[in-house]
DNA sequence: GACTTTATGTCAGCCATGTTGACATATATC
DNA sequence: GATATATGTCAACATGGCTGACATAAAGTC
């Protein structure tokens, strides 16, 4: 075992840099949610209901399921966020056209004010890494992040993330 | 409004840009931490758990305050998951010297060998990204994450990870 | 040596957000 | 007409954050 940990040994300096961009990315995680929390707390809202808001942003008329499918979580618990949200006049549905079953999510405009908001800070952030980064860096962090998405989700993802 | 959003504009590139790179990171924090999760399940633990075994067995010796400075959460809170750990015997704690107030966690070593099983498993996703994306693109990753952290703390993290 | 600050713990209760299971309804599809 | 699908709802529970209040032991200060 002392072996494995050897500066000598080649997996040692490899362990060690595995463990650092998993810690990078703790840090860099805790740090980058947490700039639209104090905005949320003004409304009373929390972090699933920013994650509903960005993402029925990104995909207005965005069923239900689909949703679902994206923020994996159970139906169960996006009633509740969703629900509050629709009373609060921030996100609206509408019957689908060709499947009536569906209720097609979008915000409101007042809800596009907000989440226009919550994107500003978390732009910001970002847009000063980047630019402290360079454009080369750039393109890494994306190939990377792209590497860690599971592999059998990540085409259909990062089809949903470029389009539109 | 729609000015901004025209295509003419290099500012709605950006934006695009910009949440991509959002985006990325939300799906790839998804998939990193959801790892883990079934290993922890078996022993019935969850992510906070898991968070206080990494950063313990990193830090050797850590104190009470110093971890809660890392997680950012309360004391109370740590306390919890903490207690659980130390009578499962996953973390054992001792009296500090210079100062006898202080409980100093360490893994035991069946903590250890649950962390490396946890680290493991997080460490082969990395890998694979990493060996997709190539050195240089690693370079960008993690140079984009540090400029992610809160500019007052980032150089204490990152001697943190490095350090060591 | 008394006083204050610090490191830590504990009790109690609250809130947000995840889970499962069971059942209901409307619509689409075969 | 039977079955499958999209969605909702009720109920109960677990995890892991939070605050507030109080306790204790040790360290540091005058």
């Amino acid at each position: 075992m002392a072996d494995i940990k050897s500066s000598a040994n080649p997996l040692f300096l490899r362990e060690e840099e595995l463990r650092q961009g998993i810690e990078l990315l703790f840090y860099a995680y805790r740090d980058f949610t947490s700039d639209p929390d104090s905005i949320l707390a003004d409304y009373g809202l929390g972090r699933a209901h920013h994650r509903v808001l960005h993402f029925v942003g990104r995909n207005p008329k965005i069923s239900v399921a689909e949703l679902l499918g994206i923020l994996r979580i159970t139906k169960q618990s996006l009633s509740r966020v969703l629900t509050t949200l629709l009373e609060m006049g921030l996100v609206q549905q509408r019957q689908g056209t060709r499947d009536r079953r569906q209720r097609l999510l979008s915000l409101t405009e007042k809800g596009a004010e907000l989440e226009r908001r919550l994107s500003a800070v978390q732009q910001a952030r970002v847009a000063r890494a980047y630019r402290e980064a360079g454009a080369e860096a750039v393109a890494g962090y994306r190939k990377v992040l792209q590497g860690l998405i599971d592999e059998n989700e990540r085409e259909k993802i990062l089809q949903s993330i470029v389009r539109r």
